[in-house]
DNA sequence: ACTTAATTGGATGTTGACATCCAATTAAGC
DNA sequence: GCTTAATTGGATGTCAACATCCAATTAAGT
């Protein structure tokens, strides 16, 4: 139901949040999150684009988070590359429905309402740092997925 | 979020649902719901190899519901043409995450259960029968979408 | 200035969702 | 059995999502 893209642009998200604020390249990024690379590089143009992140180009250069991860939500990545539509007039095009829906669409509306007030308070600091067996993007328990963890070099 | 084909199928129920037990013609669905006659009869293939209508060729024939409408959940009707996908191992194959997802994926599969859950706990009779100014698929309030309204003929 | 490391943008390929059309099939009613 | 009304199945078309590749651009470091 999520398109893949808003998959990997979560992925890309994550791996940036545990860095942050640092930043790391596009292929660090594609290789910790098992994204294809030359596709998450649009992606992360999409991103850019939306203001989620930094692009810096040349030696040394790479993706960053612009919020921090305890300000920046779920929905707001997920926004940024494929927005949640929320059902907003009649779909059928019903002139007198207008602003109301009818108990359909209203339900259809309720769900992605759901959908978007979960999204919307989860921020990406809550979801690097839940203790949990499995720790995001990360092949072994106990471990950072970032390369010799984070470090401000 | 949810395709078109499970906007399509949901038209259909519920028109449907407001002849119940009644059956009618892919026609007259099409025209009542706006949905386009010559894809509605491939959704509705769909619902009848998934056992949600009964299809009648011939004379007289036309598609009804199998179940009646306080039986059918919105939920069993997307699931038959666009199943609501849970994501139960991670997404990137790591093994040792196992059936335990990680906190990214815990949220994103927590809110398609969050829908999962708010869909099968609806019955298209709640949907159609719920007061409301909009009635579903109909123009006009107070009226039955139904051509003449509801009748045994 | 040159070299190297990085993103950017454009062109292109692939696949599945959405959509249409029509001949074949089925069943009712006379 | 013929006609008519209806679904079925197959062939086909279109377009956006997903994906790849490469030349152009940018910036750091020497």
């Amino acid at each position: 139901m999520f398109s893949q893209t808003v998959e990997y642009a979560l992925r890309a998200v994550c791996h940036l949040a545990f860095i942050a604020p640092n930043s790391c390249t596009t292929e660090e990024i594609a290789t910790g999150t098992k994204v294809p690379l030359a596709y998450l590089s649009k992606v992360l143009q999409g991103l850019a684009k939306a203001g989620v992140v930094r692009s810096q180009r040349g030696i040394g250069g790479g993706m960053s988070l612009i919020k921090r991860p305890d300000e920046l939500t779920i929905l707001e990545v997920v926004n940024a590359v494929d927005p949640i539509q929320r059902i907003r007039t009649c779909p059928l095009g019903l002139s007198t429905h207008g602003v109301k829906l009818c108990p359909l669409h209203r339900r259809l509306d309720n769900a992605l309402k759901g959908v978007e007030e979960a999204f919307g308070g989860t921020t990406l600091a809550e979801v690097i740092a839940e203790p949990s067996e499995s720790i995001p993007l990360c092949e072994f328990p106990g471990k950072s997925p970032i390369k010799n963890g984070p470090s401000a070099d």
